[in-house]
DNA sequence: GACACTATATTTAGTTA
DNA sequence: GTAACTAAATATAGTGT
């Protein structure tokens, strides 16, 4: 079994469920992010769309791949929605109700349930974490936040990060080719790059 | 040529340039969509690893899949940052390259002044549609809104919609395999599945 | 305009340097 | 950790339905 072939080759593996060894999930995903990425990004070179990935790893890092635009929408949201979201969202329904959006109406009715779940829920946690209570997350020194939010705020900044690198890029690349540029952080240092895009940056740890 | 071969198979395209016409784009989209979901899907089985991607087609048009808790941290996100962003980048990427997480308070300093700036911005595009002062992005009306705003507000529901199905899906399907559920909505009103993800809805429009 | 097909292009599991 | 390498597994361009 080893004069004939010099490897085995790509062996088939269950897609459904979860890779045994810890090493194989570390390589599996090191191996098919890339890949994700460059699906991602050869997306949006052939279709001139925008696209935005989020992974976070199973060790918990945030992962990110980006084109512009995606972001801007996300940025505007947020701008006009400081803490719309679950929380209420009658208001939404109504509004969505009154506007021809028929198929919603089912799915926020559903909503509204989850909505009394989670604000339970976020209720419990803001009582266990005093100090959140009044600041909001960005706010806050890092040493005060917890392993779990701390994480998040890491996330959040990355993103942060990548929109801002992404804006960099696309005012020094500019006019060139279209006006396209891609920034992908990640937690790890690696720094290959897909077509003309690609910015990478280094774990913060 | 017709007798040796059925077809010409798959052809070798140029990944870096945009595909020439409007219907090969909207084709090749439509595949490589489908692609990049499985193959975030599977990423998603194997590693265990928590994944949101978000795609705006040519035509605007908002599509996303993701496994739970990414928008869990998006929401988070949401709710304790009002507002941020780009706009001199500078400092972030100095402390970036400085690379602790020390360092986060420093751009948490900077970002304060960008907060400032955006704030600013924020309330001088208010300022040209009234009605939006006060209300929320998702208290308007559609009728109200511009096709752009409209189209935001579409793609965050959208989103709603999958974070509460992805909740649905959890709840439901619960302590099974292992508690994940991944929804999927898309711009169309496709339907299909990746391993025990996929949850689809029909378009808005 | 979603599906099925088929031949080829591309990805990647397992392994080795 | 990581950077190839190889063979097999997948994805998909072009096509027809």
């Amino acid at each position: 079994m080893d004069n004939n072939k010099q490897t085995k080759g790509r062996q088939r593996i269950d897609t459904s469920k979860r890779r045994e060894s810890e090493e194989d999930r570390l390589i599996t995903f090191s191996k098919r992010r890339s890949g994700l990425y460059k699906k991602g990004s050869e997306l949006c070179t052939l279709c001139g769309t925008q696209l935005a990935i989020l992974i976070f790893s199973p060790s918990g890092k945030p992962f990110s791949f980006a084109h512009p635009n995606i972001e801007v929408i996300a940025r505007r949201v947020l701008e006009t929605n400081p803490r719309s979201d679950d929380q209420d969202s009658n208001g939404v329904m109504d509004a969505c109700r009154r506007n021809s959006i028929d198929e919603l109406n089912e799915q926020l009715t559903l909503l509204s349930n989850e909505v009394e779940y989670e604000k339970e829920r976020g209720t419990k946690l803001a009582q266990t974490t005093k100090a959140r209570q009044n600041k909001p997350l960005c706010e806050q020194k890092i040493d005060e936040l917890g392993g779990y939010d701390a994480q998040k705020l890491k996330a959040w900044l990355l993103e942060l990060q990548a929109r801002i690198n992404n804006r960099l890029e696309e005012l020094s690349v500019a006019q060139a080719t279209r006006p396209s540029a891609v920034g992908a952080i990640d937690g790890n240092a690696s720094s290959s790059s897909y077509g003309h895009w690609g910015i990478h940056f280094k774990n913060f740890n």
